[in-house]
DNA sequence: GAGCTATACTTGAGTACGCAAGGATCATAG
DNA sequence: CTATGATCCTTGCGTACTCAAGTATAGCTC
């Protein structure tokens, strides 16, 4: 029954995500308390000069909207990971600072987080195909809002 | 600045699940009013034996819990797409049936949405470099549900 | 410097899920 | 036939977003 389905690819695509983030997003909840989004976030400012971005730039490197970015850094304020900090020569922007303890937390959560990715992900491909896949989905399209990245 | 990010295979992975589904789903959405989650429980009834499928079978394939398609399909229900059917040999089951005008609203909605994915996706890739993609693609762990998959 | 538009961010309202718990119904074992 | 456990489905509740609208600041043009 070779069914006229919408490209397999693109399904399996869809399906690899959904079951994927699934169980990595229970694990890292089960074991840090954090989403995959916050650690994402987290992960970001980690390696951020300073461990500082403006929240705008976090948005466009996650692609979550500035709203969605705006709820998350509530949550991890308020869970201390990440403090608000205001920009002198720009009013209008502020600044997420990664805390001590989001520091530590993210080096915790790294840990498991990145063994989890490896078993689930990283581990069914060979050094080429990785890279190969990493390839293809480069070529992807990120987003309609031109500029992107930063280093 | 080559930062120690988590596998960058995986970020891309992620990030281009979120341009793609972000951009076609609001396509789908303005010109169907369909959700990527609705267009797909679409297409497995279109192509499933009587156009009727157990729920908890659209669940597995499309990779939503049982509550998810509860509610997916009474969404679908009240827009006349779909319809309950009750199950002679088990009165636990309910099946999903395809209206006249679910038909109709899959074959027009398939029209637009392939082409988009073909757009935003397949073009990317060459004929054998898509085959290699749904290969590694297909070696992803799809559910700790053991027993997958129907024709 | 008055007025415009663009940018950074927040807030209100809505939605698409998930998980956990509950209600039927089935299948089996005694 | 009754009790036990599995399966199918729904419901209550919580959450992670999105979009649209609003506020504030920045910077440009005249």
């Amino acid at each position: 029954m070779g069914s006229n389905l919408p490209d397999t690819t693109w399904v399996r695509f869809l399906r690899a995500h959904a079951a994927l983030t699934r169980e990595l997003s229970a694990r890292l909840e089960a074991l840090h308390e954090l989403t995959l989004s916050d650690f994402d976030v987290l992960v970001q400012l980690y390696y951020a000069e300073g461990q500082r971005m403006r929240r705008i730039d976090i948005a466009r490197s996650v692609l979550l909207t500035a709203s969605g970015v705006t709820r998350l850094l509530d949550g991890l304020e308020t869970g201390g990971l990440v403090t608000k900090e205001r920009c002198d020569s720009d009013a209008r922007v502020t600044y997420a600072v990664l805390t001590r303890a989001g520091v530590k937390k993210i080096e915790d959560a790294r840990e498991t987080h990145l063994a989890d990715i490896e078993e689930l992900f990283g581990s069914r491909f060979s050094r080429e195909e990785r890279e190969q896949l990493g390839e293809l989905l480069g070529r992807l399209p990120l987003a309609q809002t031109s500029e992107v990245c930063s280093a």
